[in-house]
Order: structure tokens, then sequence, then C-alpha cells
DNA sequence: GTCACGACGTAC
DNA sequence: GACGTACGTCGTGACA
């Protein structure tokens, strides 16, 4: 027995019956093709079976049976046998091979016996899987395989995730499984023409054969059989009862000429199986792909170990001169803290020739041979900036900003692999250089030093170059090769102009963003913190007071105790750890409860919160220069957006008045004003856009008070005579309706019945039938294809929309719906970016971009550029797309951003 | 001390 | 569970 086998009583034989589970899937699953209308619907029906069953069963070894010319051999017996059958379906046919190479990159054994059906040689490799000791696990919905059920043999349904043993079969057929074929011969199979004893039906059959035990027993005995006309039946039908129970009865006993050991489960071919997907456009399996392969695939060269340092300008000179005229230059640089203050350490670098090099510049070590910054910069400048080379990396915006700190401009970003894999794959949590070589390189990157990234461990400068030039040069020998697969996978999926167009180029508009920062008033935050703190000091003592004792007013299980068990207040939600004490429960406490205690915690947790996270915090963030540099995230969200981080920019309060108070904290520099623009109601639009909806175009069109709108149309009656309450209910409706908003949940939020609610969504969706069709249209679409996608062919996988649990179904669905409203608006924004930042440098004008917030962008103008500004702002974020309905800027300018709303 | 997680709350 | 997308703070409990 080979090494690699399992130990015998841990192992598992896993039989598919391919053949029968293509018919299956070509019936279950509705007509789909790929773009190019090849036929998909069973290869992708028998292709999530296959890994379903895969990852329940968890088998040793596995195989494929298909029949082969299966009814040659049983139309010996019976030359009818199914004889009736008609060929199969066009649009099926085209699918066999498409199935048999699905089985080849998941690197299944795909075994068949000319003239014979999957069902023998199931049968046979079951008897010898059975005979050498394994447990064998038959994946099938066919009810004639309960014939080989024995100890060692169970059947696996893996539509219903059921698993059938002895038992079961006696339970479900009444008769013990080795039976199973006397049944069968005795009620026949209309559909493959097996004939059957009549007047005999399931009853009968296993009266019978509880009385007879088999069809050979039943014959000999025929006359003890009680009923006359059954008697009559099977006299008369000896032969044919014959025929059909040999019919039926599987042959075990197949020349396969196959060893069991052949069957080892192996890891799937991910690189041919993701081709292969990506060709039939099984997106939403992309994704299941497992990570890695047991072997290295031959064609793939090891990851360059071999770097050299560079340490002379002529060396310098000549790395320089080889990337001008490959026109690609791929580069990691070394560096630790925030990049747009960071030091320049080193530089690794991959040429197009396969070599790397590493450039230390600021390693500290004695006698460490580096070439002056200078020299470095002098040789590198005209490269870097030239546009012509295309630059590659990971994450290169974060190398401009460090360039950039060495007054090196960097042009020609074009292989992010960073932003190429979130384009692919924007659900993705993180798209590490680490995880993207393991899983399309097949390999390991070295470890960078503990000091990049984590806290602990020396200083990155204190490494010498030997240290960290190969995890460096190795990291950008990695991107250079992943570049190329990645833009292939961007052609194949549509979204190759998006990053041409929309992405990469915003790179470097981001990063200037970022190294401009926004200047923030230090001592008037601090005033307002100082003022908060004796308020928050005040409402916490007012908290103590009300409980009768001293807690842990952040620690929400103490507050629970104080609530629910000291203050006997009802549980009016409960999370997953305990009982709720979130806003909308203390405001329910205080109002109908008429809770003190809830009451003071509404305030308290409103300061304590903004103090926290905003009036202690931003003043640590801000920059020797004065200002806090945010750092955007381009490869982040599921949508499209950007984030923000470090600080967050993107959530800073503005609806509270201590909110607003923070906010006039960011201010213009002397001399200077901000300016902000934003999109006015742009996600409702592009829904009458997407959804071309007629009255919500219109209304739009009419630039109409488009709540007050809604509730007219909702409620039936003139916009003029909407009252408040109507409009608050148009209004959270017009908000919710792009979530995938629930009766439920509009129910809770405007405090109506739940019938009330129910009927207000209807009643909108009367009115707005475009949208109900769009959602609809949008969430059986993205079913249907695996993804959704914005107006410019942004794609979201959409995994879990056929997911079996029903909360993750439809939370799936509640995403489906919303992402090409939000991904579009987030499309709309970087476009409108791109065209300011144009537009602000081709007039040579002083003003820079400083934040986006989703649907806002904020400007620094000097005073003289203010007015036009604005309406370069207004121009440009207007016309950026032509729509059904016109895209409406407000803009207003201001010292502070405050003042600037 | 660090980390991961959940609860909560801020923004659009 | 019940309305989408983010990020930050705090408390907690596991682990070192």
């Amino acid at each position: 027995m080979a090494d690699t086998s399992p130990p015998r009583s841990e192992r598992r034989l896993a039989l598919f019956d391919a053949s029968g589970f293509i018919f299956r899937a070509y019936h279950a699953i509705p007509p789909l093709t790929t773009s190019k209308g090849v036929p998909t619907n069973a290869v992708l029906g028998f292709t999530r079976m296959v890994l379903k069953a895969l990852q329940e069963l968890k088998p040793t070894h596995v195989a494929l049976a298909f029949d082969k010319s299966g009814r040659v051999e049983r139309q010996k017996i019976d030359p009818t046998y199914k004889a009736n059958r008609k060929a199969p379906p066009e649009d099926l046919t085209p699918q066999f091979p498409l199935i048999r190479k699905v089985g080849d990159v998941l690197n299944l054994a795909s075994l068949d016996a000319e003239g014979w059906e999957a069902d023998d040689v199931i049968g046979t490799l079951a008897m010898q899987a059975k005979a050498e000791g394994f447990q064998v696990l038959v994946v099938t919905s066919d009810k004639d395989f309960m014939q080989i059920v024995d100890e060692d043999i169970t059947l696996f349904d893996p539509a219903k995730n059921k698993r059938m043993g002895i038992a079961d079969v006696q339970e479900k057929m009444g008769i013990l499984p080795k039976q199973v074929r006397d049944f069968l011969a005795l009620v026949g199979d209309a559909v493959d023409n097996v004939a059957k004893v009549p007047g005999v039906g399931d009853k009968t059959a296993v009266e019978l054969l509880h009385q007879f035990g088999d069809v050979e027993t039943l014959l000999a005995r025929v006359e003890e059989v009680k009923k006359p006309k059954i008697r009559a039946a099977l006299e008369s039908h000896r032969e044919s009862l014959v025929r059909a129970k040999q019919l039926v009865t599987f042959n075990t006993g197949l020349p396969l000429g196959v060893k069991l050991d052949d069957l080892i489960r192996r890891a799937p071919d991910a690189t041919r199986a993701r081709d292969l997907f990506t060709e039939l456009e099984f997106f939403a399996l992309l994704r299941d792909l497992p990570a890695e392969e047991p072997a290295a695939r031959p064609d793939v060269a090891p990851l360059s170990v071999t770097t050299t340092l560079v340490t002379t300008e002529a060396e310098l000179k000549a790395m320089a001169d080889a990337a001008k005229a490959a026109g690609t230059l791929t580069l990691v640089p070394a560096f630790e803290g925030m990049p747009f203050a960071a030091p320049l350490v080193g530089l690794g670098v991959a040429l197009p020739d396969g070599t790397t090099r590493y450039v230390p510049l600021r390693h500290q070590q004695l006698g460490a041979t580096q070439v002056p910054v200078a020299a470095f910069t002098a040789a590198m400048k005209d490269v870097l900036a030239d546009a012509a080379v295309k630059k590659g990396g990971h994450d290169l915006k974060a190398l401009t900003l460090v360039l950039a700190n060495e007054g090196l401009t960097l042009e020609g970003a074009h292989d992010d692999v960073e932003l190429l894999s979130y384009l692919l794959n924007p659900s993705r949590r993180e798209h590490a250089l680490e995880d993207l070589a393991r899983e399309r390189l097949r390999s390991e990157l070295p470890a960078l030093p503990a000091s990049v990234g984590g806290k602990k461990g020396r200083a990155l400068a204190d490494h010498g170059p030997d240290e960290v030039a190969a995890a460096y040069a190795v990291r950008a020998d990695a991107a250079r090769r992943l570049a190329p697969e990645l833009w292939k996978e961007l052609e194949l999926g549509g979204l190759a102009e998006l990053a041409r167009t929309l992405e990469l180029p915003l790179l470097p508009v981001l990063a200037r963003m970022e190294r401009e920062g926004v200047k923030l008033d230090v001592t008037e935050l601090g005033r307002t913190s100082e003022r908060v703190d004796v308020e928050v000091k005040a409402k916490e003592a007012e908290c103590h007071q009300a409980a009768g004792h001293v807690f842990n007013l952040g620690s929400n299980p103490q507050l629970a105790q104080v609530l629910y068990e000291e203050q006997k207040l009802p549980i009016l939600k409960r999370g997953k750890t305990g009982p709720s004490t979130d806003q909308e429960v203390l405001e329910k406490l205080a109002e109908e409860h008429d809770s003190v205690l809830a009451r003071a915690l509404i305030e308290y947790r409103g300061l304590s919160k903004l103090k926290s996270t905003y009036l202690d915090t931003l003043p640590t963030l801000v920059a020797k220069d004065g200002r806090i540099h945010t750092t955007y995230h381009q490869a982040a969200t599921a949508t499209g957006r950007l984030s923000s981080s470090d600080p967050n920019l993107q959530n800073i309060p503005i609806r509270s008045e201590l909110g607003r108070e923070i906010r006039r904290a960011f201010v213009a520099e002397a001399g200077h004003q901000l300016v902000s623009a934003d999109y006015s109601q742009v996600e409702l639009r592009l829904l009458a856009h997407i959804a071309e909806d007629p009255v919500l175009i219109e209304a739009f069109r009419n630039d109409e008070d488009i709540h007050s709108r809604t509730a007219a149309e909702i409620f039936g009656v003139d916009p003029k005579d909407v009252d408040r309450e109507q409009r608050r209910v148009a209004k959270t409706v017009n908000f919710g309706i792009a979530y995938g908003l629930s009766a439920h949940g509009l129910s809770t939020r405007l405090g109506i019945s739940q019938e009330n609610a129910r009927d207000v969504i209807e009643r909108y969706f009367t009115r707005y039938a475009g949208i109900r069709q769009y959602l609809e249209d949008t969430v059986e679409k993205a079913r249907k294809v695996g993804y959704v996608e914005t107006l410019y062919g942004r794609r979201r996988l959409m995994g879990d929309l056929l997911s079996k649990n029903r909360g993750v179904a439809q939370a799936a669905e509640r995403a489906a719906i919303n992402m090409p409203i939000q991904g579009t608006a987030a499309d709309l924004m970087k476009k409108a970016m791109l065209s300011v930042d144009a537009a602000l440098r081709e007039q040579k004008l002083k003003t820079r971009v400083l934040l986006q917030v989703h649907d806002e962008l904020l400007f620094e103008a000097p005073d003289a550029e203010v007015d036009a500004v604005k309406a370069l702002a207004v121009k440009s974020m207007a016309s950026v797309a032509e729509l059904k309905v016109p895209l409406k800027v407000d803009v207003g300018a201001g010292k502070s951003w405050a003042d600037a709303h």
C-alpha cells in the first residue's frame, strides 16, 4: 500500500453517480449560458453538487462514475430496455464534455465501462472498496442504489443533504436493501421500460417480499400467493419478472482495472479550475476554490531568490535604463510608519527579465554600502516620472507617497496587484501580496522584518540590507508575475477598462489628497473637549446616582445587570451575548418606563462617544504640518466605495450640534476657504435611472421635493397637501428602498404597525412599478450569473444568494439590490474626482482636493479662487454622466467644514 | 501586553 | 434576522 494512503479504518470512498446528476442538474436549473452562448446549467448544477458533497463527506478517495453506451449490455437481455428514451436535449449534449473537464480540473478520477451504466461502475467499485475495508459513500439521488446499501455502503443525497443506511432503507421501503432489486422488478419502471407485474403495486410488492424473501422464492412457491389475480399475473409474467430483476440488478463484477489507490482524493488544480470556471463564468464558485494546491506546477519558475544589491550609481543607471527599454518596472518600497511621512529605507525592484534588485538607502548598519539618497533620486527621477514606463507593485499609492517624500514623482501606475485583485473580487477582505502569491504563484513569500506592520522588533533601518533585500525584492518579483494573470482575468470579466480608465488614474489623485491633508484647529477642539469633559463627568455621576452605585458605564454586561436585574426593567431586545442596551432600547425605557437612568445614559453615550472617538483622538493624529492625513483605501469595500482610516474622516459627525462643532475644527489655511460640493440625492437619482422608473424620473426632472412627491404618490394626495408625518414616512421609504427595506424594518423605524408598513411599501411599489421590477430583476439575474454590477461594469460576486440558510440568502439579496446603486454612485464620484483634478491642474489653480466623503468633495481654495472652484466643482460633478435624470450638486464655502455646508 | 470578538455608534 | 456600505472605541476573555 502506498504511504500516501490514510489508515484503513479512516478510508472513505465517495462514488458519484455523475450521469444521474447531469440529467437532474439539467432539469433542476433553468437554462443558463455563458455570455458567448455556451449552455452551462447542467455543468453548474453538477459542479456545485460535487463541491458540496465533497465538503460534506470529506472522503479520502473519490471517483465520478459515468454511463458509457450504458444501455448496450442490458439490451442484450431485453432489447426494449430504455428503448423509449429520447436523445438528450440539444443544449445538454455539449455539456457532457464540459462536465468531464470539471472532473479533470478538480482532480477527480472519472470512470466508466463500455456498454455499462454508472450504476454498474459504482456497484463494482463499492464491492471492491468494501472488501478492502473502506467506508463507501454513494452520492446519488436515485432510489435504485438502495440495493447495494449495507453496513459499509451508505447513500448520500446531496439535494436533501441526507445519508441513507440499512435502517433508513428499511424505514422508507419496508424491506431490506438486498430486496430492493426484487421490489423494483415487481413494480417495474416505466421510464426505463422495465416491465412490471400487472396489478402489483408498491404495497403488494412489499407484502410478497415479506412472505417470500425474493423473486426466485416467490416464483418457486407462487401457488402460495393468496390473491388469485396476483397469482395469475405472476404466473403469466415469470419470464419478464426474471428479466426485470436482471435489468435492475447492478453488475458488481466489471473489469475496471482500477486500483483504489488511484482514487486518492487530490486537491483541485486551482489554476486550471480558475481558468475553467472563468471560462464558464461560474464566478460564484471561483471564490470557493481552495487557496493552494499541494504540488507546485513545473511550468512556474520559483520566485527569484538571488537578489543583487544596488550600491553604485552606475548600477542604478543601468537599472533605470533597463526599465526604460523594457517599458515596465515593479517596485516595492521598504519603509515603516505612515506613507505620507515615512523616509524610504530601501527599494525592492523586479525587472521584466526576471532579475531582482534591492537598493539600500537608509540602513543604519555600520559599513552598509549604499548610494547617497541624492544620487538615487537623480538617477531614478526620470524613469519614475515617465508614464510610458508602466509601474507595478502592491499598493502603488503608498509607493507614490513614499517616493513623494523623497521629492520623486511616480507616473504610470499600472500594475497594482492589490487594486487589480480587488476589482476581480471586491468582497474579499484582504488582497495581501502573501495571499495572492500563495494562491496564484503557489509560493510563500519570505517574512518582512517584524517592525513593518507589527510593532515589535528593531526598526527597519536597523536591519542590514542583506537581511531585508530578499524580502522586498521577492515581493516585487511576485507582483511582477501576478500582474499579467490578473489582467487576463480582468479582460475576461470585462473589468479591464474600469481598471485602466477609473481606478488606476484615481490612484495618484488619492495620493495627492492624502499628502495634502486637512488643517485641524486643535485649540478650538481642545476647548470643546474640556467643556464636554465636564458634561460627560456630570452625566456619569447622574447615571451612578440613578443606579444607586458606581459601575462602569462603558461595560454593557454591567449596565445590563443594573437595568434588568437591579432595576427590573423589561428586556426589550436580545443580542447574541445578552440583553441589549442600545439606543433604541434605552429610548423606549426612558419613554415608556420613565427610566431616569436610561435617559441620562442616552446623553452620556452621545457625549462620551464623540469625545473618545473624535475630540480626544483627532488632535493626536495631527502631523507636524498641523494637518490630518487620512489614508484612503481603494481596495476595501464590496461596492466600490472608498473607505478612510487613521483617522476615518468619512464619519466625522454632522447631525448633532456637538457634531457640527467638531466639524468647525476642520478649517482652511489663512487666506483660504473650504469649499464643499455634494451630490444631492445621488443614489435615489441613480435608482430612477437604472430602474427606468417613469414617475421617479419625472419627479427628478422637475426638481421636485422628492420626499413630498413620494408621499403624494403613496398617500394619494396632492404634493402640496402632504403633511409632515406623511413626508417623514416617505423619506424613510426613499432611503430604505435601495437597501431592501422590509415591512418589519420600516415599522420599527417609523413606529407604525407592520400591517401599516406593509401597506405603505405596497403602495410605493404600485406607484413606482419600475422600482419593483428592477429589484426583482436584479436579484434574479444575480442568482443566475453569480454577481451584480454597476453601470460601469464594476462587479461584486454574490455567492450567498444560493445559501440554504434563508437569513444568509436574504441578506445577500439585500446586498445585491444595494450594490448597483451604491456602487454606481461610487463610480460617478470617482469619475468626478478625475474630472475635477484634471480641471484644477489644467487651469493651474492653487485649489486642492482634500477629502471625499462618498457624495461630497471638500476643497481648500485660496479666497480668490473660491467662486471659480464652486463653479468648476458643480460643472465637473454634474456633467460626469448623462443620465435620464439630472445630477444635482450643492455647493458652499466657508472658513470651516461646518461653514462650507 | 496582544489579539479577536461583539456591541455600539458615527458617517453616507 | 428583520435596511446597504464602511471604521473606531470600548470591554471582555483567551493567550503569552
